[in-house]
DNA sequence: GCATTTTTTGACCGATTGGACAAACGTTAG
DNA sequence: CTAACGTTTGTCCAATCGGTCAAAAAATGC
């Protein structure tokens, strides 16, 4: 195995770099991979084609740079679980921090989203290695509080899928959610209906049963 | 207002834009509005590119058409949540019935996910007036039920919304399910096992509180 | 069987796409 | 100042896209 090259970069290289992951984040999450354009991406980041492409290999190379740098920050919440807190606790903050990251970051939602939906064609690795041995390892903390008695007796993949399911739901279909909740009750206190629902499902869910 | 025409139709014609529906879902489903090309919708459907667009008018023409048909298909579980059951029972086989759907129909569901992601350009109207009706009408079955202490008190919009994302999961996230409960426990297993924790969590997260 | 209508095809078109490239322009160290 | 290096741009290209069209082929009605 050979460690990465170092890749010198010059202060402008960052800067230009990270502008134009910002406008392919915001391109790539509302068009999709095949939908979004360079030039889209390169107008959005206020540069040339050309330009752009001095900075980047291709399309391909910008989507996988944002997905490898999309997966850290978005395992995070679920890093963060651990076996020291109350179980009850734990999840409840797992699910809220879960919520807030798709109110506050929903164009990486969507990203990820679109990606999954394709068959994860360019990400597979990561989704079989990082993501899966995460959670593989997740879980173990959730059985354990199961055997302990802390928390109700279930499946813990499938706990994990139904957080992530529904909390990414407000970011992934925040416009089918804004339309049926209509004017009045679609604006910025949705989140807080949804934290107060869930928070209620899956703590009412998961109680220990006496 | 004006009647749609009649549209006199051969049955080649018929049996045809079947076939290219048929064609245009497993690939619209897959790639995306965008992604999609009408070569690859022809040649899924067996036939040469001008003689899919003597069948219909255009990429977009069959995209909408398709939609059309699925809302109907995809709502009807919905539907049938009336209110002369038992309200949990009624739950239920609502849950069950989605789960289904996501199960047998995972190509409606992705290319409703596709959809909604990118903003919904295509079906707007039918989300602001079919699907909202329908919702709107529901939710107030539920909240007799709340009423009636016969389910507990909660948000019905975000009920309906996390029942929406929890069984859709399955079908829009399936390649990354199957990734992470791996080669053991990904297989045909893995809807029961589903069906069975979201069974209790709805069930146990909605019992009425005494 | 024959005339009419429906279906299918190959060739073609303009627009857009991802990307290459060399020349021009800026910046900076000596 | 100037040579070396980093950055930007205009132009170009081949491939692919959605869609057209006229003519050939097949089906249909009488």
């Amino acid at each position: 195995m050979e460690a990465v090259k170092p890749k010198r970069r010059t202060r402008i290289q960052i800067e230009k770099r990270e502008l134009i992951l910002e406008a392919a984040l915001e391109v790539f999450s509302t068009h999709g991979f095949r939908g979004s354009t360079i030039d889209q991406i390169a107008e959005a980041a206020g540069m040339s084609k050309p330009n752009l492409l001095y900075y980047f290999r291709g399309k391909e190379d910008i989507h996988t740079t944002l997905m490898q740098r999309l997966l850290d920050t978005w395992l995070a919440p679920l890093r963060e679980l651990d076996d020291i807190g109350d179980p009850m606790t734990e999840l409840r903050s797992y699910i809220r921090r879960k919520l807030e990251m798709a109110r506050d970051y929903p164009r990486e939602s969507r990203l990820f989203a679109n990606e999954i939906l394709q068959g994860a064609p360019r990400i597979m690795p990561m989704i079989e290695g990082e993501l899966k041995t995460l959670v593989d390892e997740k879980t173990q903390i959730i059985r354990g509080w199961m055997r302990a008695g802390k928390i109700a007796r279930t499946d813990p993949y499938h706990l994990i899928f139904s957080i992530w399911a529904t909390t990414q739901h407000y970011a992934d279909f925040d416009v089918q959610v804004r339309a049926v909740l209509g004017p009045d009750r679609g604006g910025e206190g949705r989140f807080e209906d949804a934290a107060r629902f869930l928070e209620q499902l899956f703590m009412e869910g998961l109680k220990p049963k006496g």
